[in-house]
DNA sequence: GTCTATAAGATGATAGAC
DNA sequence: GTCTATCATCTTATAGAC
């Protein structure tokens, strides 16, 4: 019986839930090590340091949410169920041990993060954005959707409105909060019958 | 020539600065101590524990809150123009050195605070909340401002929003994507004429 | 690939002199 | 009130055996 997933694999798991959690300063390779079952320093094998291990989460991070964007498009056509799916994406997070979005805390710890890590959470969100503005543009022509201004600075403020929520969910641990917040936010986007 | 503020005083406003830019566990009492001009040692006798100096902090963030909405109700009181003062509290923030809001930072840190900070945070949203959700209905009475919904959770949208969109800002380095962010956040509220 | 051993530095915190 | 000295502990990281 051999192991499902390799090691690599599960350090980055490991990380990414205390990262999500903890933030990328709260933990350290004790944290990690005593979570995957192996010692402090064999981490040290695969990622020599914790600015790569930081880099490789956000990588992974944004490869994964690829996926999930594309199996949103092959889900539905309507612009409206495309971003309830969405935003389902981070309510799972929440439910998932009260987790914040990746990017949405490495955005906290922003100051303090190693400069290749910092790159690929700009690109998270830039990444996001312009998926969102792409379902935005076209709820829009077809008319089910209505916003004031450009979808990029609509996309903006809405993804800024689900990592907001998310931030504040999770302080009072009401995951509820997010979905109320979430709903109000897509029925805003409603054209007015 | 006496110091013009006390001791206890410069320690909080330094390390209010350095848990508003890089978290409450990304200072240290030695980070504090250079910047006070005092030694190490010297903040436990001001703030026996870190707990004790990161409750301090945010009692003392939220009086001062208390009196920039105190003072928002004297300078106007049309709603919406409540409204735009109250978000240029953040924008200030995000201009002085790219500062979170510290209760936004110590929400992303929820899971390793401490349990009196945790409160002192949390009740810093409800204030908050509860104070915009009277503007809200405020104004919806009035007939200028109109949402979906109880004034309550439009002013949670509201403030998520605003938390959100300085995570995002700060990350970038663009205090202009809050304040983008910020107009559209509040002219979706504005009565369609 | 994983281990033990170890390093060099930082961390929050305390004791006691001044 | 602030200092020096010290503490136990934790941190990331490396060297070298297995």
């Amino acid at each position: 019986m051999e192991q499902v997933v390799d090691t690599t694999t599960r350090i980055l798991d490991a990380a990414m839930e205390l990262t999500q959690t903890r933030g990328f300063h709260g933990f350290s390779y004790a944290d990690v090590a005593a979570r995957v079952g192996i010692r402090n320093a064999s981490i040290h094998y695969h990622f020599p340091t914790k600015a790569d291990l930081g880099r490789e989460l956000v990588v992974r991070y944004r490869a994964a949410f690829r996926l999930r964007l594309a199996g949103i498009e092959r889900a539905s056509e309507e612009p409206r169920r495309r971003l309830d799916r969405y935003a389902r994406i981070y309510l799972e997070a929440l439910l998932d041990g009260g987790r914040m979005c990746l990017c949405g805390m490495l955005a906290a710890d922003a100051a303090t993060l190693p400069p290749a890590v910092r790159t690929e959470v700009r690109s998270f969100f830039d990444e996001n954005e312009a998926w969102l503005a792409e379902v935005l543009a076209a709820g829009r022509e077809r008319g089910c959707l209505g916003f004031a201004g450009e979808p990029g600075t609509e996309a903006r403020l809405l993804l800024a409105g689900l990592e907001g929520a998310m931030l504040v969910a999770r302080m009072f641990g009401e995951p509820d909060r997010f979905r109320v917040a979430t709903r109000q936010l897509l029925d805003g986007l409603e054209v007015a019958a």
